[in-house]
DNA sequence: ACATAGAGCGAAAACGGTTTCGTGTTGATA
DNA sequence: TATCAACACGAAACCGTTTTCGCTCTATGT
């Protein structure tokens, strides 16, 4: 049904050489069996087969992305930023989910590096995070493979990097509810092995200091993972009666907050403020609409799938230069705080 | 850095032939020669080159996921489906978004087509449905390449097809608000092209037949395609102050027509009801929560990926036989109908 | 008439494996 | 001692390309 060089080559009598070279246009072949050669391809849907390329080029046009969660809207649009850039260069994106444990992400990134892939673009799995294991993807970078970490990274493999500045977001945030007047603001957030997390209780922490209001460790829940626990929210909620603002490290857990505080009678923004990270589908159309912190995942898509490419495009011979591109957050105002 | 069987070879003076054959613990080779040879082997961690494997074997064990959007929780929840199945399998996913276009579906398609995978599992761009030009999945079927449709399919093309019966979900649905004394029920939806839209309002249309409520055609709103439409979904409740509750093709429309409702200070669900389709985070999250047909996304992955591996490995010989499995939607009932 | 340049094409190696088919050596058997 | 099976291994084809190198013509110039 496919059909090859060589029975284009057998049926119209000539080599498979001068077939592949009239397939290219060479100036060796003559007019008429250029001619000849195209029509006949054209004819019969000639295309040649990647595998074969692949395997002659030693490249494959597949960078492999390797990420924790693909049910969340920010590694979603993370996603669509890379395959947008990856395709309009010519290549495929392989997806591969670690669904946020080590062996899988060891599993899946296996699998990949014999050859099924130019590159790897991932997010560390918290698992990875917690562990501080990372010979997976020592292993991978000594074999020559482009890395690119975006947003879960780590300081020991070196390496293209691609973040937001998660400390200034959750100051941006803080600082805004300190302006709008808030003086007990919780933040909900989950443990410091997770990369971003530590950096937004850092920056949380921060403006809480540059502030004067200083930090009451108390009013900082560290859930165990990024997966819901109503119980643990509620919990928190039920000791701390108090608190008039809350910053949460992603959406879900600010709109479940959200939904805790008008159960028991309060208003939003008026007794209450809440602002979130991630500018998904739930702060947009949360009653009320949810302020957060943007992290821009596909613009961080893009830009990792850029730098993969251009690496794994690059003249070998250059010296390694590995750069982490840190992004601007953005604060997106909305009806959960006062503007 | 990366070692091949020839490496093995000339290091431990023995035949390309004799390694490969060692690894695979042939018998024909000597207790002796294995022992050195994966000793060898383990040593320096060869691993086989996928790519040479799938020239050999005429198989990538990659299959090609072609999907319009990957923003939405329920091609998200679908895709993790396939993922977690094909992995399970030892099969790659390569992820490739039509973005709701025609000529990307078709473009990806073909980069995919030549070798790189050996399967499709798609759903169809709505501009797809709308032209009813289906060519290049025929071409794709006729060359041999086993493909799963999903959710939005055509009746057009012989080949395994995966659907939630989407009409008797709208009914059970219809039929739900009728019981509870609905007497004006709208029906947010999109043009018929999308096969989904269309035998969703079959069965909303159906629900009210039945009941002797009869349908009020002007009481059906047809969005061009399923990206919001805030304006358009608040002209159609400006005209239709009657409306006592709404079903909605999606779970966006109908959030943001329950913040309409709220908004102009009507109680949900005393005064209005909501029912989407997609149980996603946004309707579990939504206040107040959101009643929802379940697609059942993740199982509809399952399935599809299952269905294509099976025909994959599948002897050649057997006979094409089709089948289209239709799952039964749920329905989920949260806070924005009475329970 | 003869060397020569260049046009046009083919043979073969290479990418990294798998697999079939041979072949040389060994030891047992008649 | 001649025969033969079993054992252990290697040669080579093959998957579908690309690309280098060399060969054979023909036409040109001297």
């Amino acid at each position: 049904m496919k059909i090859t060089l060589k029975d284009i080559a057998r049926e119209l009598e000539v080599s498979i050489s001068t077939v592949s070279k009239a397939l290219k246009n060479s100036e060796e072949i003559s007019r008429d069996t250029k001619e000849k050669v195209q029509a006949f391809a054209k004819l019969y849907n000639y295309k040649p087969n990647n595998i074969a390329i692949s395997l002659k080029n030693k490249r494959t046009k597949n960078i492999g992305v390797v990420i924790p969660d693909i049910v969340h809207h920010f590694f979603t649009t993370v996603i669509r930023g890379i395959e947008k850039y990856a395709n309009a260069r010519g290549y495929n994106v392989i997806v591969c989910l670690s669904e946020e444990s080590f062996d899988k992400e060891v599993i899946n990134m296996e699998m990949l590096a014999n050859g099924s892939i130019d590159g790897f673009i991932m997010s560390l799995s918290s698992e990875t995070q917690q562990k501080g294991d990372y010979n997976h993807l020592k292993e991978v970078t000594e074999q020559g493979i482009p890395v690119v970490l975006f947003d879960r990274i780590t300081n020991e493999i070196d390496c293209d990097k691609v973040i937001i500045d998660d400390e200034l977001g959750a100051y941006m945030a803080t600082q805004k509810l300190i302006e709008q007047g808030r003086k007990k603001i919780a933040l909900i957030s989950t443990d410091d092995y997770l990369s971003v997390s530590k950096a937004r209780t850092m920056g949380y922490k921060k403006a809480l200091t540059d502030s004067g209001l200083g930090v009451d460790e108390s009013r900082i829940l560290k859930l165990p993972t990024m997966e819901m626990d109503e119980m643990g929210i509620k919990d928190f909620f039920e000791e701390h009666p108090e608190v008039d603002a809350v910053l949460c490290v992603n959406e879900i857990f600010a709109v479940y907050s959200m939904r805790l505080a008008q159960e028991k009678g309060l208003k939003i923004p008026e007794d209450i403020s809440f602002i979130g990270f991630t500018d998904g589908f739930l702060s947009k159309y949360a009653y009320p609409s949810l302020t957060v912190v943007a992290q821009h995942g596909e613009k961080m898509g893009e830009i990792s799938a850029q730098m993969l490419i251009d690496k794994v495009e690059g003249e070998k011979g250059e010296e390694e230069t590995f750069l982490t591109k840190t992004l601007e957050p953005t604060l997106v105002i909305r009806d959960s705080i006062f503007h």
